[in-house]
RNA sequence: GCUCGGGUGGCGGAAUUGGUAUACGCGCACGACUUAAAAUCGUGUCCCGCAAGGGAUGCGGGUUCAAAUCCCGCCCCAAGCACCA
C-alpha cells in the first residue's frame, strides 16, 4: 500500500524526461509532425506566473495527447530576452539586463522542468543572442528594401516612464501597456514599418482562419475598415498653398474623408485637427491669437486628458472653404475632437447626422441643416409613457435624427433616395466632376518600432552624407549591442544609450567607403517576438533564418495558445511579418498558426489576481503543496479553457484526491483479472469520449470523464493489466508522472510516451445493446422502460402499452399523433 | 456608443447541438472504519409536496409533439475598441 509520494515521482520524471530526451523529436526525420506552441516567455524576474503556466499546460496536453498517439511532437522553449519588460526590471535593480538574465533564465528553465511540461530542451532560442537577432535585423532589411520600414516624422506616443517612442498597440487606453505612465503625443522622426499596406490582407485572412472568435473580433476591430469618399474642398481664401500637405492634391484644395457623402448637402462648418499642418495657414490674422492658444492648450493635454473632457471644443480660423456640392462658404473651425491620425485630420461637419457635430454645433450656436429624413416609425415613441416622460423623450427623438439612415431631402439630385443609393450617386458625381473619389479608410496606422533605449537589436542601418539612408548588407549582420556596464540606461532626451558609445556610432558607409553614422535607436520588442517559432526549427542554423526543408515538414504551427491580450500586439504582427516571408518566398502561407486558441484568465475566488491583493497564485507554491499533476488537471478541470475561471484552494483537493485514488488502484491489478462487462464498457466509452473531448480541447470534460472511470474501477474487485495499462495512457496528458510511474511499476521498461499507446476503443463495448426509452405524453417525461437497441416504434409502443406504468395517460385515449426518435424516445401525442 | 462573449443548484461547471436538465468536482449532511482525529469508503443533496404530481436553466413573448439549446423584445455581468468622421 504506502501513500503516493508525489514530490518524489515527479521529480524523478521531470529529470529522467529531460536527460532521456524523451520530448525531442527528430526534426527532419519526422514522419507524423504534429508542432505545439506556448507563447514565447520572458523569463521574469518574479518566475512563472499562473497565466503563463496554465497557457502553457494548455498546450503540453495536447502535445502529450498527440505524441502518445504517434505523433512526431515539437513543443519547443525560448526567451524573449530583449525588451522593455527585462530592461525595466533591470534597471529597479541597478544590474545589467544582461547579467540579470542570466539568472532569471536558470531559475524559469529549472520551474518548467519541474513542472513536467514536454518541452524540447536542446533548442533553445534567446532573442538577445546575436545568432538570433542577426535574423531579426535581417528581415528588417528585406522590409526596408521593399520599402516598407520608412523613416518619417509623425505624431507619435512618447512613454515619458520608459523613456522611448511606443507603438499605438502599446498604449491601452492612453496609458503605457509596460510601465502605466500617462502617454504624451510627440512630433518625432522615427522609423515605422507600413504594416498598413498589409490592412485589407491582414483583415480578409481573418475569414479563413481557426482562430478564437474573440481575437479575430479584437483584430477586426483594430484594423478599423470603413467604406466612404474622401471629398476635396475649394479653400477660401485661395491664397493658401494646400501643396505640401498630399502629394496628388494640387493648391487649393483640401480633402476631408466620410463615410456619409450623401449627407453633403447637410454640411454647415468644417474642421481641421489642432496639428493639423495647414492650420497656422487658415487663420486670418484676426483669429490668429485665439488659435494659437488654442492649439498650445490641446497639445499640452495628453489622450487621457482628451478622452476623459466630454465638453467639445474649438476655435473658428477666420478661413472658409467652398462646398463643391452647392457652392455654399463654410467656415473652417479647429476642434481637438478630430483626431490627426484618422482620416485626412480633417472633417466635413454634418450636425443633423452626426452625434459629435451637433453637440459641437449647438455648443457654438452653428446651423443644423437636415438632409436624411429618417424612416417614420423611428420617430413614434414606443408607448404612451414616454409621451409623459415629455423632455426627455424630446432629446431621445432628437438624437434619432443623426445616425439614422434614411430617405434624402433638401439635396438636389439625391432627393428621394434611400442612404446607400444616395452614398453611391454622390460618390460617382463627385468623381465626374474631379471633386472626390470612393475611399477604404482603416483605422490602423504604421508600426512605429523606433525605441531609444539600449536593451534590444541595433536598427541595422548606416547614415551617409553622400548616399543617404544606407541598410546595413547582409553580411555585415548582425549590427552586434555593445556590451555596456554603464550607461545604458535611457536618458529621456529623445536619442537612444548608443547615441553615446562612439565605437559604436562611428562606422563606414557600405556603398561609398567614407564615414558614416549608425542610427542609435534599437527595434520593438515586439519584432523579436514576431519569427521566433520559425527559428525553433534550426535555432543555430548560420546561414538561413530558418532551416526551409524542416519549415516544410513542421510549418505553419499546428496548435498554439495564449492570453488575448496579445491579439493586436504580437498576434497581429507575426501575421504581417509572416506575410512578408512569403513573398519573400521563405513560406508558403500568411496564417503562421493553424489553429490559435484565446486561453481564459485563471481568477483566485472570483476576484482578478494581483500583488496588491495578495491573492497570487504560485505554481511553483502549489506544485508542492498538491503536486504538479493535480495542479495541472485542475486549471484544466475548472472549465472551458477559453474562458475566465475560478481557482479554489478547496477545490484543488478534487484532484489531488483524483491523483491519490489511481495511485491505490493499481493494488486491484491482477494479471489473471478478467473485466466486467460494466468495466469494458466504460474503458472504450472513455476512449472514444476522451478522445473526441482531445480533438475539440474540451480537457474540463475529458477529465470529468476520466473521473468517471476512475470511480468505475474503484468499484470493481480487481483489473486486468490491459485495461490498467489503457487507463494509464488515458490520463497520461494530464497526470504525466503519475501514469510513467505507474507504468513503469506494471513492467514496462520504456517511457509511456515512447510510443503510440494511446488505446483504440472497440465500438462493440462503446454500443451497448440496451437502452432507457423515454417516455413523453405531450412533450412531458413520463418515465422510462429499457429497450432493446435499434427497436422500432411499433415494437416500442407494444412495449409501453404493456407497461402498468403508462397505462393511466394511454387508455381510453385517442393519439392523434406519435413521434419516435430511434434509440432515443417515443412521445404520444393525445387531447387533453 | 460600437464589436464580441456570457447568464443553469450553496459554488466551479455538464448536457450527445432541439430529445431524461443539473454529468464530474467542490461544499454540506448522515453513516462505516478508529480510543480519537486525519485519511478513506458508503449514502444523500434543485424547489414545493406525505404521496400522486407540479414547478425550475436572467425576464417577457413566439415557433415546435418537444426549447438551457431556435426566433423576437428587454434586463444584468465580463472583455475589447472608443470623439475613427
Amino acid at each position: 500500500m504506502g501513500q503516493y509520494n508525489y514530490k518524489k515521482t515527479e521529480k524523478k520524471w521531470a529529470e529522467k524526461w529531460v536527460r532521456d530526451k524523451t520530448f525531442t523529436p527528430d526534426l527532419s526525420g519526422a514522419k507524423n509532425p504534429y508542432y505545439a506552441l506556448f507563447m514565447f516567455p520572458y523569463p521574469s524576474a518574479e518566475g512563472l506566473h499562473i497565466g503563463n503556466f496554465y497557457a502553457f499546460t494548455c498546450v503540453d496536453v495536447m502535445a502529450k495527447y498527440k505524441k502518445l498517439q504517434g505523433f512526431d511532437v515539437f513543443e519547443p522553449i525560448g526567451f524573449d530576452a530583449f525588451g522593455l519588460h527585462s530592461e525595466n526590471y533591470a534597471l529597479t535593480i541597478g544590474e545589467t539586463p544582461r547579467k540579470m538574465l542570466r539568472r532569471t533564465e536558470e531559475n524559469f528553465r529549472k520551474q518548467l522542468k519541474m513542472a513536467g511540461l514536454g518541452c524540447d530542451w536542446t533548442r533553445e532560442v534567446d532573442t538577445a543572442n546575436p545568432n538570433y537577432y542577426k535574423w531579426t535585423q535581417w528581415i528588417f532589411t528585406k522590409l526596408f528594401e521593399r520599402g516598407l520600414a520608412v523613416r518619417k516624422e509623425s505624431l507619435v506616443h512618447w512613454c515619458p516612464g520608459c523613456k522611448t517612442v511606443l507603438a499605438d498597440e502599446q498604449i491601452e487606453n492612453g496609458v503605457c501597456e509596460r510601465c502605466g505612465s500617462i502617454s504624451e503625443k510627440k512630433k518625432m522622426k522615427q522609423w515605422f514599418f507600413k504594416i498598413t499596406d498589409y490592412a485589407q490582407r491582414i483583415l480578409d485572412g481573418l475569414n479563413e482562419m481557426d482562430w478564437s472568435e474573440i481575437t479575430k473580433a479584437a483584430q477586426k476591430n483594430w484594423i478599423g475598415r470603413s467604406e466612404g469618399a474622401i471629398i476635396k474642398f475649394e479653400v477660401q481664401p485661395p491664397n493658401i498653398d494646400t501643396s505640401a500637405q498630399f502629394g496628388e492634391v494640387e493648391p487649393q484644395y483640401i480633402e476631408v474623408f466620410t463615410t456619409r457623402p450623401d449627407t453633403l448637402f447637410g454640411v454647415t462648418y468644417f474642421v481641421l485637427s489642432p496639428e493639423h499642418n495647414l492650420v497656422r495657414q487658415f487663420t486670418t490674422d484676426e483669429q490668429r491669437e485665439e488659435v494659437e492658444k488654442y492649439i498650445k492648450d490641446t497639445a499640452s493635454k495628453s489622450d487621457l486628458d482628451r478622452m476623459e473632457s466630454k465638453e467639445k471644443t474649438g476655435v473658428f480660423t477666420g478661413a472658409y472653404v467652398i462646398n463643391p456640392v452647392n457652392n455654399e462658404k463654410i467656415p473652417v473651425w479647429v476642434a481637438d475632437y478630430v483626431l490627426m491620425g484618422y482620416g485626412t485630420g480633417a472633417i466635413m461637419a454634418v450636425p443633423a447626422h452626426d452625434e459629435r457635430d451637433w453637440e459641437f454645433a449647438k455648443k457654438y450656436d452653428l446651423p443644423i441643416k437636415k438632409v436624411v429624413e429618417p424612416p417614420a416609425l423611428l420617430r413614434i415613441p414606443r408607448n404612451i409613457e414616454d409621451i409623459a416622460a415629455g423632455a426627455k423623450e424630446e432629446i431621445k427623438i432628437e438624437a434619432e435624427y443623426w445616425s439614422a439612415e434614411g430617405v434624402n431631402i433638401n439635396s438636389e439630385f439625391l432627393n428621394g433616395l434611400a442612404t446607400d443609393e444616395a452614398k453611391k450617386k454622390m460618390t460617382e458625381w463627385l468623381k465626374e466632376k474631379n471633386l472626390g473619389r470612393a475611399n477604404i479608410n482603416y483605422k490602423l496606422r504604421d508600426w512605429c518600432i523606433s525605441r531609444q533605449r539600449y536593451w534590444g537589436p541595433p536598427i541595422p542601418v548606416i547614415y551617409c552624407e553622400k548616399c543617404g539612408i544606407v541598410s546595413v548588407p547582409e553580411k555585415d549582420l548582425p549590427v552586434l549591442l555593445p556590451d555596456l556596464e554603464k550607461e545604458w540606461e535611457p536618458a529621456g532626451d529623445g536619442k537612444g544609450p548608443l547615441s553615446k558609445v562612439d565605437s559604436f556610432v562611428k562606422t563606414e558607409c557600405p556603398k561609398c567607403g567614407k564615414p558614416a553614422k549608425r542610427e542609435t535607436d534599437v527595434m520593438d520588442n515586439f519584432l523579436d517576438s514576431a519569427w521566433y517559432y520559425y527559428r525553433y526549427l534550426s535555432p543555430e542554423n548560420g546561414e538561413e533564418i530558418f532551416d526551409k526543408k524542416i519549415g516544410d515538414k513542421w510549418l505553419p504551427v499546428d496548435f498554439y495558445v495564449g492570453g488575448n491580450e496579445h491579439a493586436v500586439l504580437h498576434l497581429m504582427y507575426t501575421r504581417f511579418i509572416t506575410m512578408l516571408l512569403r513573398d519573400l518566398d521563405v513560406v508558403d502561407f500568411d496564417n503562421p498558426f493553424k489553429r490559435f486558441r484565446a486561453n481564459g484568465m485563471i481568477l483566485k475566488d472570483g476576484k482578478k489576481m494581483s500583488k496588491s491583493k495578495g491573492n497570487v497564485v504560485n505554481p511553483e507554491e502549489y506544485g508542492e503543496k498538491v503536486g504538479y499533476d493535480a495542479l495541472k488537471s485542475y486549471l484544466l478541470f475548472l472549465g472551458p479553457f477559453e474562458e475566465n475561471r475560478s481557482f479554489s484552494d478547496e477545490g484543488i483537493l478534487g484532484t489531488m484526491r483524483w491523483v491519490d485514488k489511481i495511485y491505490r488502484l493499481k493494488d486491484k491489478v491482477k494479471e489473471s483479472a478478467k473485466d466486467g462487462n460494466k468495466v469494458l464498457r466504460n474503458l472504450h466509452k472513455t476512449i472514444k469520449r476522451v478522445s473526441e473531448d482531445f480533438e475539440g480541447q474540451k480537457y474540463n470534460t475529458a477529465i470529468a470523464r476520466l473521473m468517471e472511470m476512475t470511480n468505475v474501477l474503484s468499484a470493481a474487485d480487481e483489473i486486468s493489466r490491459d485495461t490498467w495499462l489503457k487507463f494509464l495512457a488515458l490520463t497520461a496528458p494530464f497526470l504525466p508522472a503519475l501514469a510513467e510511474e505507474m507504468w513503469e511499476r506494471a513492467g514496462n521498461k520504456s517511457s509511456i510516451f515512447g510510443h503510440k499507446n494511446w488505446p483504440e476503443y472497440d465500438l462493440g463495448f462503446v454500443r451497448e445493446d440496451e437502452f432507457e426509452l423515454v417516455v413523453q405524453v405531450n412533450g412531458k417525461l413520463r418515465g422510462s422502460i429499457t429497450a432493446p437497441r435499434g427497436i422500432n416504434e411499433k415494437e416500442a409502443e407494444k412495449k409501453v402499452r404493456a407497461e402498468e406504468k403508462f397505462k393511466k395517460y394511454l387508455e381510453n385515449r385517442i393519439i392523434k399523433k406519435t413521434i419516435f426518435v430511434k434509440n432515443r424516445l417515443i412521445n404520444f401525442v393525445i387531447d387533453k
